[in-house]
DNA sequence: CTTACGGTCTACAGTAACTGTAGGGGCAAG
DNA sequence: CTTGCCCCTACAGTTACTGTAGACCGTAAG
């Protein structure tokens, strides 16, 4: 497989393969004699996985521990639980950032009830702080 | 007052302020007989401006369209209205995807049971997708 | 007067995670 | 044989800053 079908089969760009093979989440791909990259069914599943644990919210450096923790798996799962957990921390505080942003943000648009700007509440509430 | 005075009234590093001053964001600001860049009271009143639209989301386009507005205070406000209703709304589906983002990881992180990586369902439920 | 210290200056490199573009080559179909 | 699509490398651009290098300024102490 070339690197258009790996692009296809994985919902990626091209680039994307390419620049995740420069830092090294994706392995060096073979070349066919003409020097293209080629792919196998493996590639398929660990783009995947890195695809869905970046969907996830995981750091390319986060996404890099876990692919070498699945590439041992005699080791004690243990580090890939904690990088989870405190993922999913971090996701929950930014989602009760972003609830809290959203809130006040609707309070600033339903501020304006029309007119000119000197009497819009809503540069009014961003002003304020 | 000097850069300094005016990133401690803001919370703001000094290196923040003058690249808002590059892209337009913040004046070209006056300079003491040294050289040195010179602000007022109203410096502080428009970078605070600034740094909560920012913590509200909006980016500095947006920021810059808003700046705009409240600086033309006999405009229709219906610009600054659309700015923020689109901005909510953006900010709303974000909400909504980190929410389902929450959720798949909560999954994740309470499908292990400790032991092996081979047996370690957190790699496997990142694998799925 | 000199030295030390902290603040300021310009200019540029680095960050995350890609995305887009330029300029070139390969390969099968019409 | 040329058209068109895919592939290659290499590098610039994106967002919103942050950090660093090397130099200058201003003030206070010795």
């Amino acid at each position: 497989m070339l690197i258009g079908g790996l692009a296809k089969a994985t919902n990626t760009k091209v680039n994307t393969i390419r620049f995740y093979e420069d830092i090294g989440l994706m392995p060096v791909a073979a070349r066919t004699p003409s020097g293209q990259r080629s792919y196998t069914d493996d590639d398929v599943r660990r783009l995947s996985f890195i695809r869905h644990a970046r969907a996830l919210g995981f750091s390319t450096d986060e996404v890099r521990s876990l692919i070498e923790l699945k590439d041992t798996p005699d080791e004690d799962c243990e580090i890939a639980a904690q990088i989870a957990a405190s993922h999913l921390t971090s996701v929950e505080q930014r989602l009760a950032q972003l609830k809290r942003l959203r809130d006040e943000l609707a309070n600033v648009v339903s501020s304006c009830s029309g007119g000119k700007v000197i009497n819009c509440r809503i540069i009014e509430s961003i002003a304020e702080g």
